[in-house]
DNA sequence: CGGCATCCAAATAGATACTG
DNA sequence: CAGTATCTATTTGGATGCCG
């Protein structure tokens, strides 16, 4: 055991695990990544149908910005748009099935997103209070 | 029970939560957001710690890059730069233990990154039966 | 309301060369 | 090896106006 070739080996086999793994996370931040879609899915988890809603509950993001997202969620198979006729036409963004599968990932995200907010208070404070 | 006053008191409420999770979630974004990132720390916790082994495994990231993106993950207490005394001198980066903090937000993105692959890989195999 | 088109500014990133 | 500097190309995004 141990000897040079056996460290190769299992070398090896980490090296790919490791290839793996950041082969799902750069599909996963494909797919999810930059500032707006995680935020979109949770405002529209939340009830948010509207596009003036869901620009108004995420807070920063322009009209052509969401636009343009919308778009991508859909194409993705996230969100599906609603057209329904009337005076006047209303529009509606709905979620899809796949985008429950996020739930874990989003729970991970805001557990820690909390934690980190907690510790940079924590620090904020520390540091201040050194200032004195 | 559910009148309009009680409705307001409950819409309100779940605004609210929407709210949290959203700043929790856009917190987390600012501090591990973007493409590379969360790829240098997994990179970083299956033991790579020199620069050109990160860039190595961390395929498409250029030097530039990912020297700025060291940098940030420093300077928010991720990683340590360590700068050993020889000839020559060798730069090695270690995770620091608020990195581990992140092995949830990792592992759910890992598990949806997989399973993401391989929808997308049943819908190209359909579809390319189709076209027959 | 739910966008799209256009223009323009800013941020980001690739290529290349260079350094201790 | 571990970066930095510089230049340029591309992407991104805000602002505004317009439309059905």
């Amino acid at each position: 055991m141990g000897n040079s070739k056996e460290n190769q080996i299992d070398s090896k086999a980490f090296t790919e695990e490791c290839n793996t793994v950041l082969m799902a996370v750069s599909d996963a931040l494909y797919a999810i990544g930059g500032k707006w879609k995680l935020m979109i899915i949770i405002s529209m988890a939340r009830g948010n149908k509207r596009f003036t809603e869901i620009q108004r509950q995420v807070s920063g993001i322009s009209a052509r910005v969401l636009s343009s997202e919308l778009k991508e969620l859909e194409m993705n198979g996230f969100i599906i748009k609603k057209v329904a006729v009337g005076y006047p036409i209303t529009i509606e963004y709905e979620l899809l099935p796949y985008s429950h599968t996020l739930e874990e990932v989003v729970g991970a995200m805001t557990k820690w997103g909390m934690q980190h907010r907690q510790k940079i208070k924590d620090e904020t404070a520390v540091s201040a209070s050194k200032k004195v």
